[in-house]
RNA sequence: GGCCCCAUCGUCUAGUCAGGUCCAGGACACCAGGUUUUCAUCCUGGGAACAGGGGUUCGAAUCCCCUUGGGGUCACCA
């Protein structure tokens, strides 16, 4: 494969030409797809992939399809799902076609699994063969192996030798009626040179010889993924097909196979790949990854949410995987951010879709100039082939983070509520259960302008669902800075001032601490705050300390003042220790 | 290793196709001050890049070539 010398990009368009896939307006229907295999969860790079289709589809006023590659009955039972139909939802990128989810979906191209659809497989399968674009090859995986084995011995690379073509007709028609498995192979010219006009790349030519007579029938009568992708994409009117730079080298086979099959070829666009902060590649395994490192750095020996079985296991085997549940319990045991990859797992950290969707559409894509923050019609106004960047990507979660703030930021106040409690009742329903409305109103209000997810309430305010006897005081350098020379002074004068205060709001309990900051020092909030802040929440943060209060009740909060000085001799000497 | 793709601050990028307005703009991160009862915010300022080498041209981040570096792919996975 070579670049042409001038990398002319035959076909791209820009404003004022004419599109070449539009020759005149509506003449064409623009119809995109994201097809992934079911693997549960929806990856970023993938949801990166849906997001350009949907929006390239949208732009241009055409329909964007979902179709799910279940090709591989090995992966398929699995039973991995369809999480990500709801993922892609709550992404906003809703589909016109393809399998029903709340709504969304149906569509008159279907079925839109490929499981389903074996039939058309195989009569177009038979037309090759019977064409002579195809045949019939015997060899087992062994032979093939083998053969694989003997080319990197000998150093050259390797290539199928078409052994199957030297097998007499007479050989293969009884092979055939024992019901010898075999696989069907695209008999692929090699005189020939293949050009792929790429609308992100380029002019993409691949030398003569360079592919193999490829499978696209597996010996299990299924179709590979480059028989039913073509088919698939010719028989659903498919006419741009957006996909990453990993496919790149796919393009040729499947361009080959349309001109077998006598189809029509879309338009392709390779978009750049995503990778992780680090330049490794975001793995599922990150995870467990980071989850290792923690338990291996801190010495760690077993976990309250994990049995001690699976827990010596999972850390002796690099290649275990916890569920997300259990992986998210050991986080927090740990105190560990977890690395998001999945676009669920950026839900439960707590960033809004809309945050994620502009993040990731900057991810190899621009609208050009300054601007980098937008909604999605901005997206799908502005959306444009000769936009895409052609250079690997790196996912940086500060810049996400920084983004997410700035939305939360700028969100009303009844909004950033309605937000906090959606999130509260999908992963925090203990906070619904111990705050009223008018509490949760306050909780919100207190961390509308400090959280930068919609998570960190949640970890900033722990202390509202421990009860009041479970308080563990931290024994680090912060808390003994924060409890000062003299805690017990402090504390029992503010809980004296606080039992007798007129009422239980932020103002009363504002001007009871202050008048216990005017008389024990010398009028700093900060002193009084701090010790008062560790005795109820056993940690140095917390929202402003009236706040802290109010949330927490009158009751609890003089409980657990109480509790803490008769505590303190304990918690003062493992401080200094 | 073969084949292919890519290359602007630490990161994402604008600028590249139509060479001059760019001693290269923005954002995130970073550093230094400031505001703040903790944390997070917030404000002000700062450092920071055209991978290297050859060409073409009056003129190159922009066009060409080479080198280097990064990435993808080489399955009866998708």
């Amino acid at each position: 494969m070579t670049t042409s010398a001038a990398r002319t990009r035959v076909g791209r368009w820009r404003p004022g030409m004419i599109r070449p896939m539009c020759p005149t307006p509506g003449a064409e229907v623009v119809r995109t797809r994201f097809a992934p295999s079911p693997s549960g969860h929806l990856h970023v790079g993938g949801a990166r992939t849906a997001l350009f289709n949907w929006a390239f589809a949208k732009h241009h006023g055409g329909v964007f399809m979902l179709r799910i590659e279940d090709t591989d009955q090995r992966r398929s039972s699995e039973a991995a799902g369809l999480a990500f139909l709801a993922d892609l939802a709550w992404l906003g990128i809703d589909w016109d076609e393809g399998p029903e989810f709340e709504g969304r979906g149906g569509g008159s191209a279907g079925p839109y699994f490929q499981s389903q659809r074996l039939d058309l497989y195989a009569r177009e399968i038979e037309r090759l063969i019977a064409g002579g674009h195809a045949y019939r090859a015997f060899e087992t995986p062994d032979e093939l192996e083998a053969k694989r084995q003997a080319a990197r011995t000998a150093n050259v690379p390797y290539r199928y030798d078409r052994a199957a073509l030297a097998v007499s007709d007479r050989d293969a028609a009884t092979w055939l009626s024992e019901g010898r498995p075999h696989v069907v192979r695209l008999r692929v010219p090699d005189d020939r040179e293949i050009v792929v006009q790429d609308q992100v790349l380029g002019e993409v030519r691949i030398p003569p010889g360079e592919l193999d007579d490829f499978v696209i029938r597996k010996a299990d009568g299924f179709p590979t993924y480059h028989f039913a992708v073509v088919v698939d994409d010719e028989a659903m009117g498919v006419t741009h097909v957006l996909r990453a730079q990993e496919h790149l080298y796919n393009t040729p086979r499947h361009v080959l196979l349309q001109d077998a099959l006598g189809y029509r070829r879309p338009v392709y666009g390779h978009l750049p790949l995503i990778f992780n902060a680090d330049g490794s590649k975001m793995s599922k395994r990150d995870r467990d990854r980071a989850l290792r490192a923690a338990v291996r750095d801190r010495g760690v020996t077993g976990a309250r949410s994990i049995p001690a079985e699976l827990f010596r296991t999972w850390l002796s085997e690099n290649e275990r995987q916890l569920d997300l549940d259990s992986a998210v319990a050991l986080a927090e045991e740990l105190g560990v951010e977890l690395p998001e990859i999945n676009v669920d797992d950026f839900r439960r950290a707590g960033y809004l879709p809309g945050v994620l969707v502009n993040y990731l559409s900057l991810l190899g894509w621009s609208p050009g100039g300054d601007i980098e923050k937008f909604s999605m019609s901005f997206l799908v106004e502005r959306f444009s082939l000769d936009r895409i960047g052609r250079s690997n990507a790196r996912f940086d979660r500060e810049k996400l983070k920084a983004f997410n703030l700035d939305a939360i930021q700028g969100m009303g106040s009844g909004s950033f509520e309605a937000a906090l409690r959606g999130h509260a009742a999908a992963f925090h329903p203990a906070f619904l259960a111990r705050l009223d409305d008018a509490g949760f109103r306050l909780f919100a209000t207190a961390n509308h302008e400090r959280c930068r997810t919609l998570e960190e309430p949640f970890r900033l305010c722990q202390f509202l669902v421990i009860a009041d006897d479970a308080i563990v005081y931290g024994a680090d350098r912060a808390v003994r800075k924060a409890l000062g020379a003299d805690p017990e002074t402090l504390v029992r004068a503010a809980h004296d001032a606080l039992a007798s205060a007129a009422s239980w709001d932020a103002e009363s309990i504002a001007a009871a601490l202050a008048l216990c900051a005017a008389q024990h020092a010398e009028g700093k909030l900060g002193k009084v705050a701090q010790p008062i802040r560790v005795a109820v929440t056993g940690t140095t943060v917390s929202p402003p300390i009236d706040v802290t209060l109010v949330m927490l009740g009158r009751a609890s909060t003089l409980a657990r003042l109480r509790r803490f000085l008769e505590h303190l001799p304990a918690i003062t000497q493992q401080a200094t220790a």
